[in-house]
DNA sequence: TAGATTGTTAATCGATTAACAATC
DNA sequence: TAGATTGTTAATCGATTAACAATC
């Protein structure tokens, strides 16, 4: 039930939604709501959420509803992150500190195990109980530990420079930070951008016209 | 010509890319450029560029296409990066630094003027050249100071306390990195959500399913 | 059983792409 | 002028919403 292949990006953005959502009302302890209501509390339509859903499934009963607890696990199972995989995150400036404390990558799937910056300055300081290695030492990391996903927090000029080398060490997916545009140079890999400054450009934008 | 009451959100989100992509064109010394040649650069279709152009207005001319620089200047105004915004960053945490040392609100159209945060023990360190401030202070500092913008690198419980009070301070503009729900609360300000855990999650999807 | 609510098909709406006349 | 390329209208495509028969 999690083999989709034509499942609209915009369904898959808004999973990890319905994922927060499930998740609140599961803590809350309720048991089952209708997609009625579950359009109340998220703000889509009753409609979009049961097309949602059944693009991976028949989670819910006539009459009744959804589950909420299975629901949520089944989404969880969906997006993966359930899962466990081996990632680097590369460059420890600023954002690159803040990404590898501030996110639980283990709620989602992920499981950070080496953490990289080219400046050797850095080299041994600790983040997370992990110690900064030099970039130099990339290669026989990913021999030896075989990651298989990169959270790129480096600027654009050094991601260009070193995806190729992810690539060929078996990265498979990225989580990037950079303006640099993996998915055009390794359209087999996945990626996911994060464009703050563009997110940042919209809100001056609304800003300006609502 | 930037007075635009239908323009779509999707065509708003891509603003800030042509933006970018201006620029390093502009660096690079082109003086124009054919819609047919920049979309081959970004990936949209000359169609779609020169369409959503022209929900701003005519910049273009027949038979020669944009001038870059006129052109990267126009979506500056539209999307008021030129303008200067007085904001407040509130949440001195790993992320709230990381923002604040990381973006360069500066081009975009942002000046931090005072970082917040309720840990007592945070007041008066420097970041950027601002002190931490107790949260206990911002009403007297909105007062004196009228931010316009505010930053929320806080939790989703501290940014629905404290919504109400910035909205009351006439904070129209909010770059939210919680999960708080600001716009189905408050429809009259302006919101863009930073969802970190939603793109990280969406990213473990592609990595099982592509 | 009757009421509720799903899963799914059909209708609508909006966004993207194609086409081409206008014009530099 | 001829060639290039826009601005804009029309056609297509995809996503959202509405409707309803199936069924718990």
């Amino acid at each position: 039930m999690s083999k989709p292949e034509g499942v609209s990006i915009s369904v898959i953005k808004r999973l990890p939604r319905y994922y927060r959502f499930l998740g609140e009302l599961k803590e809350q302890g309720m048991i089952r709501i209708s997609s009625k209501d579950l359009s109340a509390k998220m703000g889509f339509t009753a409609s979009q959420i049961r097309q949602d859903l059944n693009c991976f499934g028949g989670f819910g009963q006539q009459g009744y509803g959804y589950n909420i607890e299975s629901l949520y696990e089944e989404i969880g199972r969906i997006l993966g992150v359930d899962k466990t995989r081996n990632a680097i995150l590369i460059g420890a400036g600023n954002l690159g500190r803040a990404v590898a404390l501030h996110m639980s990558f283990e709620k989602r799937g992920f499981n950070i195990i080496g953490i990289f910056d080219k400046n050797a300055a850095l080299s041994g300081q600790m983040i997370r109980g992990l110690p900064i290695r030099h970039t130099d030492g990339l290669y026989d990391f990913c021999k030896e530990n075989t990651p298989v996903v990169a959270v790129l927090c480096i600027p654009s000029a050094a991601a260009k420079d070193l995806t190729p080398e992810l690539v060929k060490l078996g990265i498979k997916g990225y989580w990037n930070f950079s303006h640099y545009d993996i998915a055009s140079d390794f359209p087999d890999v996945a990626v996911e951008n994060v464009h703050l400054s563009d997110s940042l450009m919209t809100l001056s934008y609304k800003i300006s016209n609502f």
